[in-house]
DNA sequence: TGCGCCTTTCGGTGGGCGCCGAAGTGCGGC
DNA sequence: GCCGCACTTCGGCGCCCACCGAAAGGCGCA
């Protein structure tokens, strides 16, 4: 009936090419690097893979050429960082789908301290993730700002509260101004999307929050603190306490 | 420096394994099959893609052992379906991002005319897309029943639609009541998420669609023009024209 | 009970690909 | 202008895996 089998079903063969590109532990491990939004040198993506230079840099070559890196080089080095908003959300929701007993169990103080420090607050992609997150998020419901009963939207009431605290929503863009992205250790949902964003965003600028140190790891200030509190009334052990 | 590089980071080889499933053409093309939601036999899939019955028996089994099929013995017949709606998300989530050159172009009557009898109306899962779900959606969302400006949820209106027309809404379920799934004819969302398969549930009970032939392209019916229009003000004309 | 269909198991084959080290290229710094 | 560093290219190795045909297993039907 048929022999080599060349290209049978465009639609599947993408399918496979574009899974494809997950579907490599050392490709993955860039990716799921990539998702603090950030750019990284290839030479900083092979440490953290425990790879060759020569061997991320192939890897690297076929995310770029697949379209879901795009790349800056500048001097000597190789930035590189996801494509878009689409290929983070991608990222996370093949994420999100795996099994939760295959997450590393931390070992030693050190990474303890550090997997800690993620799941008080990391940024995800452009918005903020974490119980950081999450608070954010229930407390914009509490409040009637946001809705997830029948969906994952902001209220009328949720979009005045944007322009009351100072952040620009950039409506009309093909981005959704709100949805739900799962968070990997509080498994409950956290806004994303451009209200996400530029939440995420103000907060870093008006000084809410912080990096720690290179990482994805975000910190809240005392003075994130105190606006949260006024704004959405969240109490200072919500962060903590689950 | 390290020599087999067993398990490094539990979080990408999940994530690797779990692409790896989709990362074949075979098994692509029986996961996009299945996105009708129906139950399919080994052979009828081996017979899809074109490959021997032995091979479609290897890549089946792997998929259920993934967990991204169920199956159900019945007889000498293995009946195989997608596992659950979150499996079937990931599957459009992924289908929907690759670039749209790489569709098939039909070739020949026989596949034009089934081609554009899927762009009418067809199940994506477990609810209506093509054009006959994105003109549903588009309805909803003119009269205030579904909001799309600010996320995708629907209004208090919406919920309370769903009770006029006799559709019983499975709240408090894990599962979002209303979530956008984006079309592949029509690349734009329509309505999926519980709201959209008790929707769709209702639509073939009532008579309002029917399935045509043992495909998932669907026909709305006499009934179904008729009632759309009473309900959602849906001009007949809006389901051919764009 | 025996035949036929659907499915599975098994052995074998070929190709694709991830990996490395070594050599090469280009840029920055001393 | 030379050295060093970041990255890339290349050749080669080894493993994994999709594929098939042949044979075996299981079930329905006559």
């Amino acid at each position: 009936m048929l022999g080599g089998m060349s290209s049978r079903d465009p639609q599947a063969a993408g399918l496979a090419r574009l899974a494809g590109l997950f579907a490599d532990e050392t490709r993955a491990a860039c990716l799921l690097a990539l998702l603090d939004g950030r750019a990284w040198t290839a030479g900083e993506l092979a440490r953290y893979a425990g790879v060759a230079a020569s061997t991320v840099s192939e890897h690297l070559g076929k995310l770029v050429a697949g379209g879901l890196l795009a790349e800056e080089r500048q001097g000597r080095h190789r930035y590189v960082r996801l494509a878009d908003a689409r290929v983070a959300q991608l990222v996370e929701d093949l994420a999100a789908q795996v099994p939760a007993e295959a997450r590393r169990a931390p070992r030693g103080l050190r990474e303890v301290s550090a997997g800690s420090a993620m799941a008080r607050g990391r940024t995800c992609y452009d918005h903020l993730a974490g119980r950081l997150g999450t608070a954010v998020t229930d407390a914009m419901t509490r409040r009637g700002l946001l809705r997830q009963d029948t969906g994952f939207a902001l209220t009328d009431a949720g979009v005045e509260w944007f322009g009351r605290v100072g952040i620009e929503l950039a409506r009309g863009g093909r981005r959704p101004l709100a949805r739900a992205c799962l968070d990997w250790t509080e498994r409950r949902p956290h806004l994303a999307g451009a209200a996400g964003a530029a939440l995420c965003r103000h907060a870093f600028a008006e000084g809410w929050c912080v990096r720690i140190g290179s990482g994805r790891a975000v910190k809240l200030t005392a003075v994130g603190e105190r606006v949260l509190g006024e704004v959405l009334g969240i109490e200072a052990d919500e962060f903590r306490t689950r």
